[in-house]
DNA sequence: TTCCAGGGATATA
DNA sequence: TATATCCATGGA
């Protein structure tokens, strides 16, 4: 256990597997933000305070259960880092983002924030996701909630254009209408390939951001996501040159097996924090 | 000014 | 099945 609960806080004990910065700094979130020694996430409709001290990660939120889930605290990162590091170009990508994790997010959060990922820039998507929680996401007393589907629902794809989206306006209102008619979101017992083709065919959602709702909504450790930073990692890995995303997402996975999502989360940080070209 | 960003849809062969 | 082109937007 690398966390305790005293008078409704958590407690992260364990910091050599709790970074905030890695964690919240490597692609998967984009709704935080750095207040003096204090960092404010908000995931749905629950808000997290993380601040580091005694040498421990200190979270209050408002919804303790939430929280421990999705700081994934039950889960230990010292067996997968172990294994991962059997792998020499592995290591120093480990060793580099040793304090990252997996966020257990909510599915639609996951899906409406990676279709805005597409083509997109990271400073960019924080912007269009704050103005499109700003603008539709229930007054929690201080801060929004993330947009529920009905209120989403009621914009238009001019709306989404106006707040940013730029052509992928329509991807998003025609995958909301596909969900609001019963598209099912209920995948955690799925296996990954069957989730995958399931939500392919959401508008907007191809290969890699499928993988990265597989990911980072459903937890599934079998995908490995290659996006323009991943391709890099691919052409360094030492697996023979494909010209597909999509089959370098299949070798990798191949290869790496459940240990798929974790590698390339800490990949992907490596690279980008190290601009990696 | 051109290039790039956690790519996807579409047309074409 | 595989490749080429187009797509908004803003920062580098």
């Amino acid at each position: 256990m690398i966390y305790g609960i005293q008078n409704g806080q958590i407690i992260v004990f364990d910091t050599s597997q709790f970074d905030i910065r890695q964690i919240l700094d490597s692609g998967q979130v984009f709704r935080y933000q750095k207040l003096e020694n204090i960092y404010k996430i908000v995931a749905k409709n629950v808000i997290c305070h993380l601040k580091y001290e005694n040498d421990h990660v200190i979270i209050n939120s408002s919804d303790t259960d939430f929280a421990i889930n999705y700081f994934d605290l039950e889960r230990d990162y010292n067996p997968i880092k172990e294994k991962l590091k059997k792998n020499n170009f592995i290591t120093k990508a480990v060793d580099y983002g040793n304090g990252i994790r997996i966020l257990n997010q909510d599915p639609f959060e996951v899906i409406v924030t990676f279709i805005i990922s597409a083509n997109n820039n990271i400073p960019r998507i924080k912007g269009i996701l704050n103005r499109l929680c700003e603008s539709l996401g229930e007054d929690m007393g201080g801060h929004k909630a993330f947009p529920r589907l009905e209120e989403m629902a009621k914009r238009d794809e001019h709306f989404y254009k106006q707040i940013g989206l730029g052509y992928r306006a329509e991807y998003l209102v025609r995958t909301i209408d596909k969900i609001r008619e019963g598209f099912s979101l209920d995948l955690y017992d799925w296996d990954t390939s069957s989730a995958r083709k399931h939500l392919m065919t959401l508008p907007g959602v191809g290969r890699k951001v499928a993988d990265c709702i597989l990911l980072f909504g459903y937890h599934k450790e079998d995908v490995f996501p290659i996006d323009t930073w991943c391709r890099r990692v691919y052409r360094d890995f030492g697996l023979p040159p494909q010209k597909s995303c999509e089959k370098m997402a299949d070798a990798m996975s191949q290869k790496l097996k459940n240990l798929s999502g974790y590698a390339q989360q800490y990949l992907f940080y490596y690279y980008r924090d190290n601009k990696i070209l």
